[in-house]
DNA sequence: GTCAATGCAAACTCTTTGCAATCTG
DNA sequence: CAGATTGCAAAGAGTTTGCATTGAC
């Protein structure tokens, strides 16, 4: 479990040039957080990213863990399995079709493409053993959220939380 | 926001032969919330769902949407927006990459394509202003859970949820 | 030294569960 | 009518927030 050595560095490399860039303090947990997320190969949540980091700084917070996540994300080093929401969502449209996804607020619509429906998979015998569906997202930020005055993508999310 | 009619239509029909043929019962409830899901084209929350219905339905009770929700998703009526689960994972492998997604436990790997990558998207003029990143999202059911001994996709969801 | 960031504890939100009452087939 | 399903209320997760303390620059 972990990537190449030479991939951690230059992630790392690039995080520590990014929160420079923005300003803002290169702390213990910081480090620690984004390390961890950048050696995982599984795409972890909050509760495991706190649980690997404890056994390295064991005061750290869970509430820490989420804050510097979400921090993370809107400086563009991480991203999100997905919509970046929390609640689940559901889609009665079981015939193939593709989605673009708003960054920002989760926004999701349908789209159709014949070329995309017929796109052919390389390997997948590792992981999956039978496969469903191929379905492409498109992920940039809709109309609404670019017209919304933005905070200058500042580094602290809360104000695009109080606002949802 | 809705469908054409006769889309619809066809989706309430084949909603209540996949209920009658799993021999599961056709109430109320579970017709109006495969309606709403059915009919809606923002891919709901429960919560959506539960206000729209209501509207309807005022006794219905939201766990029962959750439940007419997972259920409806184990007899394949219904997906989930990304991996169905509750919480938001991270990803801070910000290269071009593409997705392998275990529908019943949500287990998300990486893979790489160059041919994916230079997938080209037909119009989004309308919903994303600017797009970011376009990423292929292959589903189906993993190895582990492949051979995890399966409760022959009952319409309960319990024993799933109570193992994890 | 200053102000951003953390840790703690408490609040909140979303989701699930146990059980008696109700409704479908 | 029997057993599945619902509604209710309460419990459980997961996530966020206010505030005093700490630590990076």
């Amino acid at each position: 479990m972990g990537h190449q050595p030479e991939v951690l560095q230059q992630r790392m490399d690039r995080f520590k040039e990014q929160l420079r860039n923005a300003g803002v303090k290169l702390t213990h947990q910081r480090i620690e957080i984004f390390r961890e997320v950048a050696m995982s190969e599984d795409h972890p949540d909050a509760e495991k990213i706190y649980k690997s980091v404890r056994k390295r700084l064991p005061s750290l917070s869970l509430d820490t863990v989420y804050r510097t996540l979400w921090s993370l994300l809107d400086l563009g080093l991480i991203t999100t399995l997905g919509p970046p929401r929390k609640t689940v969502r559901f889609d009665a449209n079981m015939t193939l079709h593709h989605h673009f996804v708003c960054s920002k607020c989760g926004m999701t619509r349908d789209f159709y493409s014949k070329k995309l429906d017929r796109l052919k998979i390389p390997e997948s015998e590792e992981v999956l053993e039978t496969i469903q569906r191929t379905q492409v997202e498109v992920r940039g930020i809709c109309v609404t959220c670019s017209k919304r005055k933005q905070s200058k993508n500042r580094f602290s999310r809360e104000d695009k939380r109080r606002r949802s």
